[in-house]
DNA sequence: AATGAATGAGTATTCATTCAT
DNA sequence: GATGAATGAATACTCATTCAT
């Protein structure tokens, strides 16, 4: 932005000759932004989430963020910039979540299903904590953008591409049947965004979780066949 | 030339003489609004297919079926009920195909098997035979409208409901594990949304549809595990 | 125009097939929409006129030209483009009136200073029946944008290329002064600006036309030196 | 830290013990002010010359500046009041700079050309010192405000006048012919002007500015006759 | 029945201006 | 005195909808 690099120019020249701003006005200057900016990640999950993204205006998301409608485009250049921030803040938090998980390699069946069982858990907790946005997201990014389109199914992939290695891993040790384990890993992911979908419009209460976890682990395992 | 012949008959009506007009040309201008009406639904869902449904304007539409801006408001109140009317045609020929499909009820796992097998080809035909609707309805219902999220989510359901009927069926004959079938009904119809939204984003030839409904039919009997 | 290109693909694939429209409507339409855009760019000339260029808001020139808000973006995209069509409108009458001033080159001192009144009176003819326009131009265009600016530059050199033309004749025919005739062009263009700014800014019945033309004549044949 | 001795400053009276500012931090704080205020107009120059008046945002003029948004209100109410600064200054440089040419009344043709050439030859100096601001005056004054555009005039006429009131000098003096001096003068202005502007709009260097003057002032007392 | 120019309510967007620090 | 985040009134622009032909 033209604007910025001359203001930057212009104050190093200065620099030194002028009147310094306080570094604690700076860091406070700078901590409302962050708090604004944040309020409108928030606001707008909320706002897509009721009305869809398409059906949100402007209006709506600085009303509930309860900021100015000017203040919006201080921070983004128009609503699918906003998207696009929430989508990258929802990417990193997802790294964080799983950066946790370690991973250690299941030795044998009777492992591999625990630990299928825990990462579907984790993946259970995580959506249960951010309901509208995972909402949002299924929904709405598909129809924002093809590129949105593009990236949610690129993070599904890397599920796809996680389950897949897991799956050739425990073939490789035997505890698995020989497969096309891209095309199982692929089923697999499906398996949990149909559940999710479902979890997500229906009552959440209304939902056994170590069930269904329980019932969807073990059908990928034996299948239903007897 | 026809329209002064158009336009002569109206100006008769006009003069309080209720002429009749004749079937033949009633006929030809019904033909004429069938044929515009249809035109309109293809435009739409080429429109949908590329710019989606929010981004599809009526001019896109109109342009596309090579009519007037005016001529929608014949048709349609608004995109909204133009949406509707291409769920509904949709919803018709899905009835048309699966009512061929007569259920004779599988007698053993194989049977069974090649069932599903049948069942699945006879899906990915319709799928290939109307990519973009089919696309149009994955992507776009959702956001279009709360009822149609709803109707979407009941045609899934129905889905499930079927596969659970079978399910049901094959645990009581005793060549097919308990479970929740429920569940496990869902997670199927998961896995094939998950390979069909694949396969309509990407290429469609780069896909061996035979390899892929016998690995997940294998997968869905026997599961993974070695 | 991606619209109108699908547009006119199809209509004429359906040529025949579809009800044709009269083309007594077609052409009563273009009428109307031509009638629309020559009102827009009057009611402009004189909102620039009054408020300035940048001073006049889009629903300044609509009202003016009596026509809905809308109307405006159905003939040009933004402010801009109805000034470049006032140009190009005005270029075309330029065109016109001095296509009617035949070149006979004058043969001797005398018919060259009457030819240059008669140019001159020619021009004031035109400026007062454009007074509005001609003030605009002069005083907008250099500030509208650096294509228009250009644009009157080219316009007055080409003035000040045909003054030079007449000039180099002059000078080899003997009855002009060998001299940069290049510069002395471009001044005598000066001359007749200032004096058209001025009479603009004032009252225009303040001023003694023939007068004027009679002085600048003379001043430029003879200079002001005894 | 200077910024902390300010504070403290500004807590001290706030206190209400109203501690007299040292004279040197006062006199400190009124260069800084004229800096800044220097620095707002010179940015301004730079700003209006490239964007124009109307297209030079305040956001645009402070960070040339190197200052902050606010910091323009302490010094102007609004765009206008800095353009108006704008030419003040540049009307105290040119009373400065006519000052000085001490009004010696020429007493015959050839001091009356040398003092043409010399007045010329100044002025260009001036403007080729202040190529930007000149073109900016001579471009945005007329769209700034009708005010500016009649100060503009004023300037232009004062020099006519003082062109005048040397023509009517030299016709009494006998070495001028008797013309309408009025008109005349204000032709001169336009040759000068004409060529002013082309030559702030094209390459500074590509001019011969001794040829151009000779020529111009040659035309002005022999007129291009022969 | 079809048309397409016109419409204006609805919305996005800009940018001068304020104000707490 | 300087700052820059926030503001919202002013404005541009869009697009579904109407209507005369």
């Amino acid at each position: 932005m033209e604007y910025n690099e001359l203001r930057l120019v212009r104050q190093a020249l200065k620099a030194g000759s002028m009147a310094m701003i306080s570094p604690l006005r700076k860091q406070r200057d700078l901590d409302r932004k962050e708090k604004t900016y944040q309020d409108l990640l928030d606001a707008a999950i909320e706002a897509f989430g009721d009305k869809g993204y398409h059906g949100s205006l402007i209006s709506d998301i600085v009303a509930r963020a309860g900021v100015g409608q000017g203040t919006f485009y201080r921070h983004f250049n128009d609503k699918r910039e906003l998207f696009d921030a929430i989508m990258d803040r929802f990417g990193r938090m997802l790294l964080g979540e799983f950066d946790v998980m370690t991973t250690h390699l299941p030795g044998n069946a009777e492992q591999y299903r625990k630990a299928s069982r825990d990462a579907l858990l984790a993946m259970a907790a995580l959506v249960e904590k951010n309901r509208k946005l995972v909402l949002v997201l299924l929904r709405e990014a598909p129809t924002v953008d093809r590129e949105f389109e593009q990236r949610l199914n690129e993070l599904f992939d890397q599920f796809a591409s996680l389950a897949a290695f897991y799956l050739d891993y425990a073939v490789s040790q035997g505890f698995a049947r020989p497969c096309n384990t891209g095309i199982v890993a692929q089923a697999i992911v499906g398996m949990a965004l149909r559940h999710i979908t479902k979890w997500l419009q229906n009552d959440p209460k209304a939902l056994d979780i170590d069930e269904l976890i329980t019932e969807l682990v073990d059908f990928a395992f034996f299948g239903f066949g007897a």
